[in-house]
DNA sequence: GTCTATACGGTGATAGAC
DNA sequence: GTCTATCACCGTATAGAC
């Protein structure tokens, strides 16, 4: 049905290409190369590099919105929603270990530029801290919800930075063990089983 | 006694400049006007930019051994020295809500460059782990002692990462108090008051 | 040691032919 | 929609005067 243009495509490999290697080291070169098309036809497409920028940002936005809303049906329990998203460390490992996470690393690398879709990029780290804080509010937790929300995500970011630095990533598992104990510490202790 | 250099000062720029900055998006012109000096004069200095990049690294280097060992003689029990690592989090706070941590985004940075000094740098990352280490072990934590020392830094980490992008510096705070907590906990019960 | 002047490649970006 | 040709600019880096 809906074809996949040209813009589509140019977007989808700019999004591997700036998570690979920064936004910054991306050049259009680059980005045509991987598209297979000419600089100049670029520019037909996208005015400026910071228009590609928000193209990446709006795709990663919408994808994950969509994974999110799939976790939000496939598991009944907020317990187990939390646990997806501990799992997605897991399922993204050699990634991670080569390139950090995706979220975090581009939000850094925009903050240092002082480019002005920083707050953009923040704003796929809220995505996920607003869902998780509504999975710990469902569990009870109430006033703390959006704390642990945060707590989390500190250790996926630590976890993936460390993974990166070292090129260890069996640390991504160890460390995915030991958030998956403290979720199960988080339960409120009047949590039906 | 010992002079400072033009090369001390131009290392001592870049420093902060590829802090503050990143290493990439830093120039000459850039640490040239930091320093007061015209680009030309740079290079009698420093041949190429991967040799400034070596002498930052190399001061950080050397920094971060003095600081270990100030920590070393300055608390006497192993549970008092790692505090000490906690709390430069909390000493930081400000900057690490603008810029991140100096060494994580550093080695972040290298590795999407895939430069060649990232293990460099990731040897800062190093000089904690193994400090931290020696500490675990002496709190009698045998075995798992550099398991629990990367846990710290992958804490620490996570902690710098989300403070930077969502400009909370309260979260630093927050984090390091469970830390605190934390560290109480691995503290083994046969361990002297 | 410090300066000015300059070379040279790659960058984002534009114009215009097809 | 896609291309080639070209632009001005800024990056690292060099040469040589003082």
């Amino acid at each position: 049905m809906t074809q996949e243009t040209t813009k589509d495509r140019i977007a989808e490999a700019a999004d591997q290409l700036f998570y690979e290697r920064g936004f910054d080291a991306t050049s259009f070169a680059d980005i045509a190369a991987a598209v297979g098309i000419s600089r100049g036809n670029f520019y037909y497409h996208f005015k400026t590099k910071d228009e590609i920028l928000d193209a990446v940002i709006t795709r990663r936005m919408a994808s994950t919105r969509a994974m999110l809303s799939d976790w939000q049906t496939a598991s009944a329990s907020p317990l187990d929603r939390i646990a997806c998203y501990i799992r997605i460390l897991t399922a993204n490992q050699a990634k991670i270990t080569l390139y950090g996470c995706p979220v975090g690393t581009l939000v850094a690398e925009l903050g240092k530029l002082d480019h002005a879709a920083q707050d953009q990029a923040a704003a796929l780290f809220t995505l996920f801290r607003d869902w998780l804080c509504r999975q710990f509010e469902e569990l009870g937790c109430g006033e703390g919800a959006d704390a642990l929300a945060m707590h989390l995500l500190a250790r996926s970011q630590g976890a993936a930075t460390l993974a990166q630095a070292f090129g260890d990533a069996d640390f991504i598992s160890r460390e995915v063990a030991l958030m998956q104990d403290w979720l199960r510490d988080q339960m409120p202790t009047d949590y039906p089983a």
